[in-house]
DNA sequence: TGAGGTAGCTGAAGCCTATTCAATTTAATC
DNA sequence: GATTAAATTGAATAGGCTTCAGCTACCTCA
């Protein structure tokens, strides 16, 4: 519709492979180009509108608080986003961006599936319910299925969620998960389940330390269905295997005599 | 605000201990009395929204095209309603009211814990997949946490699933499920899970086969998290790790020797 | 350096809906 | 049948999203 640059928020996903200019130097960033000046202006637009939603909710924020927030005219909002659902996407875009960028971050830094599993769960509730204001756009936004499917925030959904499914194969190879589990299944089980359960988590116990402990037990509680009753089960099985081998070498010698 | 009917609503959670007349047989429903024929109405409005926000969403759907389909003016509606917020909620009401009712006859006509989870969950996922369009406007509505709690859609809820509550209460006490169990922790991931996974089923497969396929294979795995690795695996486990005591204290005697 | 061109910006006007309310109809009561 | 109260109506109001004709600031190139 609009000739300028609307389209930028579906390309930002991707580096950047833009338009006619070639890329200068990245460090010039502070300087005032036509690009650069166009593209803080745009992330000044989201994160005014990110405040707002965040404040307000969707519904109640309207076009001209967020131009008023990001200090534009309310016409120039429609030069970056096609609508208010698409400015809605932008800012559930970037959320995403960023909650993929600390998650992976987050489990380059631990060692086993557990203490990964463990702080991926911890990372989202913490994140869904500080920023709970963003996420409840999403059912609002995507409504119709049809939507969703092929949208950007659907595709960076899946970049999202694919930290934890790598973190389940690794978990399978090694053992710690059951080789016969289903990674999509677990996956909606684990982030279904800590969806609902921020949500709860938020109604009751508004105590913060009650809260914390509530979060604990029910981390603990998820994560160990998803890395098995494995620790008990499994150390039964060591046992065995450990007691068979006993067995073996004392059976030899009482069989001897 | 309006003097009319307008509370009927959050009365209907109650049997009905409404106002002056002092209660007639209740067979002579079908007669012409002022209150049956408002109560006619609501219902026929309610149907009137429900039928709108399923096919086209709440957003989307516009308080004149409920009005038409109920028969009935623009300002009537607000007789019977706030607003459409208000008249969304009702029908969210009657939603869970329904799903409250087949879930606990479902529930009633099963025996074992693990065949009354199983219920419970096809039930569920069953219908947030065919009135999902009822179930998506929840977000919407209740935005803001305050708005939820006290509402009369969060009292339903909580009805709803204490149905879940007490099987999970029974199958403690009957050993099905571990009785170290949160009853909270596991409600929240029993009902997140199947939330999060009702979409993710309707995103893939779109094959009638395939998508019953994966829901037997979520289902199972969501109920055996709850109740245990199953009935036979959770015994056969229970026996080994006795024997492996009892082996480990006779190898040790044994050994000494 | 200045003319010409264009991307980006502006904000008032148009359009669409939720909501209100004065007037009207319908039902209950005596 | 008259009186009163409850329900209903739909046109008017109000407020928010979106458009668009014109304006400004910048870039390019001679």
């Amino acid at each position: 519709m609009a000739s300028g640059p609307a389209e930028t928020t579906q390309a930002a996903a991707v580096p950047d492979a833009l338009s006619s200019q070639p890329k200068l130097s990245p460090s010039v960033e502070v300087s005032s180009t036509r690009q650069s000046r166009v593209r803080r202006r745009e992330d000044a637009i989201v994160a005014a509108a990110r405040e707002m939603f965040t404040t307000h909710g969707y519904a109640k924020t309207t076009m001209a608080m967020i131009a008023r927030a990001a200090g534009v005219a309310d016409g120039t909002l429609y030069t970056y986003f096609e609508n208010k659902e698409a400015l809605a996407r932008g800012v559930i875009a970037d959320f995403y961006k960023r909650l993929t960028d600390s998650s992976q971050a987050g489990v380059d830094g631990r060692r086993t599936t557990r203490t990964k599993l463990d702080f991926l769960a911890r990372h989202h509730l913490q994140r869904i319910m500080d920023e709970r204001g963003i996420i409840e756009m999403l059912p609002t936004l995507m409504s119709s299925l049809s939507d969703y499917e092929g949208s950007d925030v659907h595709s960076l959904n899946k970049t999202y969620v694919a930290v934890f499914d790598r973190t389940v194969r690794e978990g399978r190879a090694s053992g710690d998960i059951p080789s016969d589990a289903d990674v999509r299944v677990l996956r909606d089980i684990f982030y279904g389940a800590l969806d609902y359960g921020g949500k709860s988590l938020m109604m009751r116990s508004s105590r913060k330390g009650a809260r914390k402990a509530d979060m604990t037990r029910f981390v603990d509680r998820l994560v160990s269905m998803i890395v098995g009753t494995g620790e008990t089960a499994r150390s039964v099985a060591d046992r065995l295997e450990s007691v068979a081998d006993r067995l073996e070498n004392t059976l030899k010698q009482i069989e001897r005599k």
